[in-house]
DNA sequence: GCATGATAGTGAGGCGACTACATAGTGAGG
DNA sequence: CCTCACTATGTAGTCGCCTCACTATCATGC
């Protein structure tokens, strides 16, 4: 279809950044829609998988996890809260703070979702020959430090 | 540190996923920002590039693209309007629709993102070795086509 | 020629994620 | 005890998305 020893580098990265590009988009679409038919939304599961990892914690620090006002929290774990997946309980050393705690029904939804994501995994990688998987992660790999250096930081608060 | 042979494919999956995700929420942030720098967002954007391919379109046909309602295409277009990257001129044939049109600063808009998307391509991939690169490619278009094997195909990505 | 039904766009109204700003309650050091 | 820092939240505004209702127009079918 394609000589692709012929093309040029600009062609080349184009394409492989359309693919990529196409990815993105492809799989933000996935997760969103497949939230959404339990009553999910992205960023109210983030929340979620973060307080799994972290346990009970206070909206500050999930603020900071996530990279959003402490405003932006509240907001989210009220529309959690009222799911029955979290609960606010006070926290024991600061009257200020609360400590958003998974309910149990919160934490099953949450195994749930890493029993599915388990399953995309086997659906997407499962039928490749290992050579090309493991070619594909390296070249993953080696893009994602690149992101990183570029300094787009992950550290998502600052917005300048 | 990790003994990747020994490694399960369920362990492999999941790193290798667990990566993909982080690619896509990184590439997610750079773009949102880097648009935000000029005023665009996303879905503005992608109305931008979409009627570069297609020349001046009703709203209608710029809903079906977008995969939005076409109440969506309104505020989008009264953005892009306001801003003066497109304009709303009548259709020659059917009095019930407009005709969406770059204007001249649109038109440059959308060729310095081209530009800047190439950019990127290079600093993606410009130091990657040809068989690196290769391989993830190759990664890449298997994971794309199961992707798309998968029936989350919607047609709203056409990136190139 | 004209009624009938589809179609293009938009107003109204809502939801969710996000923001900045202001404020009450609390913590902690001088 | 006073002041400053800090947690969480009310208020208000942006943006993208949706549905529903409505107008203007097109395109048939008689």
């Amino acid at each position: 279809m394609f000589d692709e020893d012929a093309m040029s580098d600009r062609e080349r990265f184009n394409r492989a950044l359309d693919q990529v590009l196409e990815l993105v988009v492809l799989l933000n679409q996935d997760m969103t829609q497949s939230l959404a038919g339990r009553g999910l939304t992205v960023s109210r599961t983030t929340l979620l998988w973060t307080l799994r990892r972290t346990g009970p914690s206070p909206q500050r620090n999930l603020a900071e996890a996530l990279g959003v006002t402490a405003r932006t929290i509240t907001g989210l774990v009220d529309g959690l809260a009222a799911a029955g997946l979290v609960t606010r309980e006070p926290h024991p050393a600061d009257r200020r703070a609360t400590l958003v705690t998974l309910t149990g029904a919160g934490t099953e939804l949450v195994e749930t979702l890493e029993r599915e994501q388990e399953e995309l995994g086997r659906q997407l990688f499962g039928a490749m020959p290992r050579t090309r998987f493991d070619g594909f992660v390296a070249g993953l790999s080696d893009v994602l430090n690149t992101l990183h250096g570029l300094g787009l930081a992950h550290r998502l608060g600052e917005t300048s």
